[in-house]
RNA sequence: GGAGAGGUGUCCGAGUGGUCGAAGGAGGCAGUCUUGAAAACUGUUGACGUGCAAGCGUCCGUGGGUUCGAAUCCCACCUUCUCCGCCA
């Protein structure tokens, strides 16, 4: 949510960054129904002073008219606030829906363009593998080698569902504690998050678990949901603190479970591990105060990398562009590797994202931390540091042998205690 | 899941329907004293909205209700603690 004096003193640039974000958001409107609540507001706060004059006036002895006389007009001032308290309600929750559809402003820098195609590749580290021989995409290399089953997670749970077997249950741990080390050495805060969050959190964090177009799924009755990933714990971590700026950036790492509905999306860019109902992600969050987001974002970026180029995938780095941004980043770098499986012959495939959220997220959540003038809203970041999933069929693809092994990274040897999955015999 | 007791400012803690944004203490900050510190003493110390400002309004777990008037009474929910039950 942005602040809507910013909005009403920037309205141009907040009309332009709607437009270039491809969003269907009305900042007008907004901005009108902020000065009709806002009249509201002062016409409620004037009867309410009235009703508290009058309440201060009875308290002392009173001839028997004088106190009916007051009785009478507490009376009347009673109905004239419920009435006008009623319209500001009302006046106040169309507000908020406004204010709430107008997405974050974006970084000066980033590109504008309508869709994904128009992210703007800025790096590309380690080289594409040639194969000599005729390669596999993870859905035949991971069934031929009994690493992972589709077909019964279809049966027993529903589409999109897998189970890891063998050892890919340890590349899977291997690649988290591969990850958790690096992570912790660099002064994160490791959290194991719940799985579950209730719904105004995630909704503070931008995710919105109602609706048909929802990712989240929500469960029946209790108010919660099922996270979609751990930003939504971790950001929830600090809601209606304020924090004490000695204490930031605040650095955590959380590992959850994620759950998506995706619902409606389909096609051969989404096959086997790469678009799933179920996934185990190392998330990293970072509160800090607007002078250091800019810093910290690139920070994450380079972080995430770091992991990457230490298991020797090939990976772009993509600044995405304005319409592709979600409503609560500001800037946003995705990863994406090299998979070799992905498409007719080999694409680039997601496999992290960070995101810079600014102060977007930390409104709606009332995250502050304190300053001589006064309490200041926190910038907020996150970012992928192992999204097991998809770093696993980057590992599997990139790392296939002609004779259907897989070699494991040299990273990851001291974490799985074998270097190659073999075929059985 | 059952029974009981609670949720008040940075923390602890008092609070009879009107004099309560809220006693008292601790802590923080400033000052006096001191070579410096401690102690003692004095003062000060919440957030949010609105307004140029003075001010006005809101906030005592959350949301409803009763009342001319609610921290205080009623209802629901959330949550903490104790005991019992169940359980990895």
């Amino acid at each position: 949510m942005l602040d809507i004096r910013f909005i009403k003193e920037n309205l141009d640039a907040v009309k332009d960054n709607i437009k270039n974000r491809n969003m269907n958001a009305d900042a007008d409107l907004a901005v009108s129904l902020y000065d009709e609540k806002n009249a509201l507001q002062q016409e409620l706060d004037a009867f309410r002073q009235k009703r508290n004059e009058n309440a201060r006036k009875m308290k002392g002895k009173l001839e028997q008219d004088e106190r009916t006389a007051l009785i009478e007009e507490g009376k009347l001032l009673k109905e004239k606030i419920a009435e006008t308290e009623k319209a500001f309600t009302e006046k106040d929750a169309a507000f908020r829906e406004a204010i709430m559809t107008i997405p974050n402003m974006a970084h000066p820098d980033v590109p504008v363009g309508k869709e994904d195609k128009d992210n703007l590749e800025i790096k590309r580290s380690g080289s594409i593998p040639e194969f000599s021989y005729k390669f596999k995409d993870h859905v035949e290399l991971t069934s031929e080698l009994d690493l992972v089953d589709f077909d019964t997670a279809t049966r027993v749970s529903g589409t999109k569902f897998y189970y890891l077997k063998n050892e890919a249950v340890i590349l899977d741990m291997a690649l988290t504690r591969y990850t958790l080390d690096i992570l912790q050495k660099k002064g994160f805060t490791l959290v194991q998050t719940p799985d579950i969050a209730r719904e105004e959190i995630a909704e503070g964090i931008g995710f919105n678990p109602r609706g048909e177009e929802s990712n989240i799924y929500t469960l029946e009755g209790t108010g919660t949901c099922l996270v979609g990933t751990a930003e939504i714990t971790l950001g929830g971590y600090h809601a209606g603190k304020t924090l004490n700026p000695e204490d930031l950036p605040i650095k955590m790492a959380g590992i959850s479970h994620c759950f998506r509905r995706e619902a409606g999306a389909a096609g051969k860019f989404s096959k086997g591990l790469f678009r799933v109902h179920q996934f185990t992600k190392v998330e990293m969050f970072v509160y800090c105060t607007p002078d250091k987001s800019d810093e910290m974002h690139e920070y994450i970026r380079e972080t995430e990398e770091e992991i990457f180029q230490g298991l020797e995938i090939p990976y772009r780095v993509v600044d995405t562009c304005s319409g592709d941004l979600g409503a609560s980043a500001y800037r946003k770098y995705d990863l994406e590797a090299w998979m070799p499986g992905r498409g007719e012959s080999g694409d680039w495939g997601e496999i992290t994202s960070t995101s810079n959220c600014t102060d977007y997220q930390s409104r709606r959540l009332g995250i502050k931390y304190k300053t001589d003038d006064g309490n200041k809203f926190v910038h907020m970041l996150n970012g992928t540091a192992m999204a097991l999933s998809r770093a696993m069929i980057a590992v599997i693809e990139n790392n296939q042998q002609e004779d259907g092994s897989i070699l494991i990274p040299k990273a990851l040897v001291p974490y799985t205690g074998f270097d190659r999955i073999k075929p059985a015999e």
